[in-house]
DNA sequence: TATTTGTAGATTGTTAACAATCTTACTGTT
DNA sequence: AACAGTAAGATTGTTAACAATCTACAAATA
């Protein structure tokens, strides 16, 4: 037979993939404020799905620290904190310079042409005053490096913090009204990206996360001081 | 009310959690060799439950890395591949530089006094030539310092990595019926680990790892081609 | 005989009813 | 009024039956 170009196509569509999109979606959104408390059978209602696919969706939710599990009592939307906020970043801080550990010497052309994209899709969401669009392309940005350097382990590991890495993002900007954290200054991150000094780099990441972790501290410092 | 000095107690015990843990430890111990088939329906009447809470464990186990699945098609014990062991002993060294990096400045008696003890268990796991025990406390003794640095993301991480990498190792010991890798030359670990030299020590996790590697990487090597 | 096509059985995905557990509000007692 | 006990309602955990999908084997065709 003509070998058409043609891949073998991905056959994972079922309720509990659609129903973790969703509940993934509206929780990073925001519709679903940290704290919430999830009822089974309110929620399969809501998706018009039963019970059985919403519980396996909530298992692997719970797996991505997106949502806080206690048996026989209730499900929540995670809570946030400043302590997680610090663990989060620091962690991300040594999977980042992992990975370009990893992917210095591999930077073939593909890489870092879709690194620049990348920027400019990140550039073009906050002049055009897009918020949203600006969270998920500077998430994306990020995404490109662990994507290339070829370890699936680090990537998966990546994935799974990506979604908690969001939902601060959103809350930080709904809190502010105004860009969220890091929008600007990835000049320098691409730059150093595409040079030929890692330790710059590696050191630049440290600093990167060091300004992300500040701004975000901050104002979940003042929504913790504003419920009490 | 006196304050008592008590912690709330962990209430979660429910069958989803029962069946993880003793298909984990079927994975683990080699009852389920890599590739295995689980069919829904056989695994239930075994464990003597039915397949609601059983698929919901199997969603933890995938998340962990011990079971793959492919929808309306069927789901297998995870197989091992060079490439897998190459990523599962690079992220942990990562990881364990990272745990150092962090307690350095923390190891107080407590952490001190538990590693050695660690090492003692291990050590006399291996004269009695328990090799089953061994890995265990092997585990174990990596197990100390993560549980103490207090970064809850990062001791989360390892926990997820530890069932794969037991895995290796029982695989290791029933190939070649001697002792799994790195069972010795521990008391330099310990040396290192409670001296002042912390660069040292995150240049021994690198050769300590390598070594590790190598050991399993050979023996994965030889079954596959065995297999062909 | 080799290839294709159809069909039956097996297996996973989904649902809805049932059981166990927890929460809350009410009642009675001191 | 404060507290313990209790019962009703709500919610999660579990089960077993039903539907959708896949796999393997056999019949049909060349």
């Amino acid at each position: 037979m003509t070998p058409f170009n043609l891949k073998p196509i991905r056959k994972e569509r079922t309720l509990r993939s659609d129903v973790v999109e969703q509940l993934k979606e509206a929780i990073i959104n925001g519709d679903l404020p940290p704290g919430t408390k999830l009822v089974e059978s309110q929620l399969s209602a809501l998706l018009g799905v039963s019970r059985g696919p919403l519980r396996e969706a909530i298992r692997q939710l719970v797996d991505q620290n997106l949502i806080e599990s206690i048996p026989y009592t209730g499900t929540y939307v995670a809570n946030i904190s400043v302590k997680a906020i610090q663990e989060l970043y620091s962690f991300r801080t040594e999977l980042e310079q992992f990975a370009f550990k990893l992917i210095w010497d591999k930077r073939d052309k593909a890489f870092q042409e879709e690194l620049k994209l990348q920027l400019k899709k990140l550039t073009s969401a906050i002049k055009d005053n897009d918020r949203e669009s600006a969270i998920f392309e500077e998430l994306e940005l990020h995404n490109v490096v662990y994507k290339h350097c070829g370890h699936e382990l680090l990537e998966q590991t990546w994935q799974r913090l990506r979604g908690r890495l969001h939902l601060y993002f959103t809350l930080h900007q709904k809190a502010h009204n105004r860009a969220g954290p890091l929008l600007d200054a990835h000049d320098r991150y691409l730059e150093l990206a595409l040079g030929d000094d890692l330790n710059a780099m590696l050191e630049h990441i440290t600093e990167h996360m060091q300004q992300g972790y500040n701004k975000v501290e901050q104002f979940v410092s003042e929504i913790k001081s504003n419920t009490l």
